[in-house]
DNA sequence: AAGATATAGTCATCTATAGGACTATATCAA
DNA sequence: TTGATATAGTCCTATAGATGACTATATCTT
């Protein structure tokens, strides 16, 4: 094969002053990553191909995608190629409740409204919009075998999600995140959870079969885009007994 | 400085076909380091000598080095040198509740009782104890500013942990795992957090002033050493409305 | 005694190159 | 059609060397 030689296309700036070069590096791929110049689930160029764009070695170059790859914004394929990470799937909710067989089965879902409302403070806050707009808030109930299991409320701004506050929902699946995808772009890159134990309200409990004040653990998620930007907020509650974690520390 | 060349003193097997070289140097240095080579917080030699005498290039150990150091076996320090790393703190349990100001002020700890039990069969498979074995169980609560807030059951091997179960408990400090290092040279390397959601027994009840059956969350950790060995059993209580916490999903 | 300077030892970065391993596709033979 | 083989494209491993950055200590100078 022939592989012809020219100057690098691109020319490396260190941000600061500091920082190495292959960080720089990262940075900037990082940069043309969530630019969208390769959207999620496609291959960036070779390794030499991009070593030769920036004007670094080679070694250099796969020192910067281990970064990328640590962070979780690409995914390295021995054979096949570094591919842009397509975010999270969305099924992750459910691994903190145990109900039914436990198989990991995804719970169907159930939308029970939908509605722009201004969003309370914190939350706006959150979303990176202005004190008074409004935001999409949807609730909804999940079930495993016809069992409500969890209860949740979710906001979303509208400028990214807003397509979703119209149409069908009824063929909408079981899963959001691949609708955040599919319908508006969007992918969630990253997701904080926050675990708290408390009460369900008259209304929640109605909608899990359980007697109000019956002990709920609530599950508080932030999801983030690639670009850091704030794309949900989400509480789930559900019966406390069936809660159930697992972590390691090191 | 004049650095004398040598033929490598260790001979470097693969212990799987497949493995890679750098792979196959980091087990065998994880061997010399949990067979006590260089204890816990000692340095290793630098890497111009380990990669000598393993009879590879700078490259190839540095590799296997980062490996380890992602594993959490050691650590490397810029311009001083790679040192053992001495294992958790043992500070880590209070994360999961919030007490007080939050300030991460380390809880006074009491110890209730302390006795050599025959285990229960599923900790004696964790210890590694054969069935109808004796193992120390400690129960103890600890306070923050004189208010208690965690009920604690703990269960020690006695081959490796044995030593604690005699002597003054006065002297002790507020946390565990230092004391496993200084007393009985045992090092927590990692350990498993799992949290469920219970109510509170009569006993567990009195210890912590709150009524029995007040919601409790439950964290049940299991401790290992270097080599894998467990060598702690553990269950904390403490009221639900005071837990929380925080993961983050990538 | 105190501060600046020099020195040596450590890990970190970057380059350049060669070959191996894995994957997918195209080609050929039965 | 099926299976084996060849080929090209990708990432992975390993080597060797040069230079830089950071830390600690020893040595001067004031």
């Amino acid at each position: 094969m022939i592989q012809t030689l020219q100057t690098p296309a691109l020319t490396l700036v260190c941000a600061e002053p500091g920082q190495s070069r292959y960080a720089a590096l990262a940075a900037a791929l990082r940069a043309r990553v969530v630019a969208g110049e390769w959207p999620p689930g496609s291959a960036l160029p070779a390794e030499q191909t991009l070593a030769a764009e920036h004007g670094v070695a080679l070694g250099t170059l796969r020192r910067a995608l281990e970064l990328m790859a640590e962070q979780g914004l690409i995914e390295r394929l021995h054979g096949r190629g570094t591919f842009v990470r397509a975010g999270l799937s969305g099924a992750t909710m459910m691994r903190f409740f145990r109900f039914g067989d436990g198989t990991g089965e995804v719970p169907a879902s159930r939308i029970l409204s939908r509605q722009l409302l201004v969003a309370p403070l914190g939350i706006a806050r959150l979303l990176n919009l202005a004190r008074g707009d409004t935001a999409l808030r949807m609730l909804r109930v999940r079930s495993l075998s016809g069992q409500p299991c969890v209860s949740e409320e979710i906001w979303l701004p509208p400028g990214l999600l807003g397509a979703l506050a119209v149409g069908d929902t009824s063929t909408w699946g079981n899963l959001l995140y691949p609708l955040f995808a599919e319908r508006c772009g969007v992918y969630v890159h990253r997701a904080v959870d926050e675990i708290t134990f408390g009460a369900l309200t008259a209304t929640q409990a109605r909608q899990l079969n359980l007697p109000a004040g019956h002990p709920c653990a609530k599950v508080t998620r932030n999801a983030y885009d690639v670009s850091g930007q704030c794309i949900e907020v989400r509480f789930t509650r559900g019966d406390a007994h069936a809660f159930h974690y697992t972590v390691t520390l090191t």
